[in-house]
DNA sequence: GTGATGTGCAAGTCGTGACTTGCACATCGA
DNA sequence: TCGATGTGCAAGTCACGACTTGCACATCAC
């Protein structure tokens, strides 16, 4: 099931070379952290750690071939991510449909109970 | 005009106090740093500086009301970083489509080459 | 077996970001 | 005018995260 917590990936998508490193996952279809390295002006240990933490957030998972570790992108996160923030600014978007109807409302009502006490 | 840069989306968002931040200005509606400090475990300048961040990242936007500042959400720059995981996923997702294609029609053709020395 | 390549683990350095404290300045109500 | 409330600026503390270095262990090709 391995639930993702968006708190998880946030917090991984928050460092740049983590960003970097998803965003070469996804455009060259996965990699280790030796060939990651190769591409960063990082070494192969902090690119290690990096992917520790990604794999922590459920935004990679690993496997072995032969004396290689293989890491690969896992969507999931990255889509659930976006629906929180998606929701996120739909509740403020409705927020502010519904404090415009109130007025509106509000203003056609004061139209109807006292035209003439309010403008005149 | 304001663009919104992912970047900075993402690093303000991967603090835990700011991603409660918020949180409480879209469920509530905007507030001030002294009155989010309240529901906050941290001081009204901690709120200030975290506040700062989110401005910069075009999260947030504030103004003058009288002697308080009121801060409200600005759910584009949440959208749009939304938009660019989507994209990411997206890319993914399509090139794991691409080899699933290629090992198919592979398949396919081995068949037609030679069928009897593959499965007999 | 041996060298080359790739990974795993541990410890340590170092910057920076989160947070606090303290005080000065502005605005509101009495 | 005076107290209360809210904000702005500056400096300082402190922990944690990013990164490196060094070495041991596994796997492949010859």
């Amino acid at each position: 099931m391995t639930a993702v917590h968006v708190e998880g990936v946030l917090e991984a998508l928050g460092d740049p070379t983590r960003r970097v490193v998803v965003e070469l996952l996804a455009a060259t279809g996965g990699g280790t952290a030796t060939s990651l390295a190769g591409q960063l002006p990082v070494t192969r240990q902090a690119v290690v750690q990096h992917l520790a933490v990604l794999r922590e957030a459920g935004l990679v998972e690993s496997r072995r071939e032969g004396r290689e570790v293989r890491f690969e992108l896992r969507p999931a996160a990255l889509t659930a991510t976006a629906e929180w923030m998606a929701d996120v600014a739909a509740q403020w978007d409705n927020r502010l449909r519904i404090i415009a109807e109130i007025a509106e409302t509000a203003q056609v009502e004061a139209q109807l109970d006292a035209p003439r006490t309010i403008d005149g």
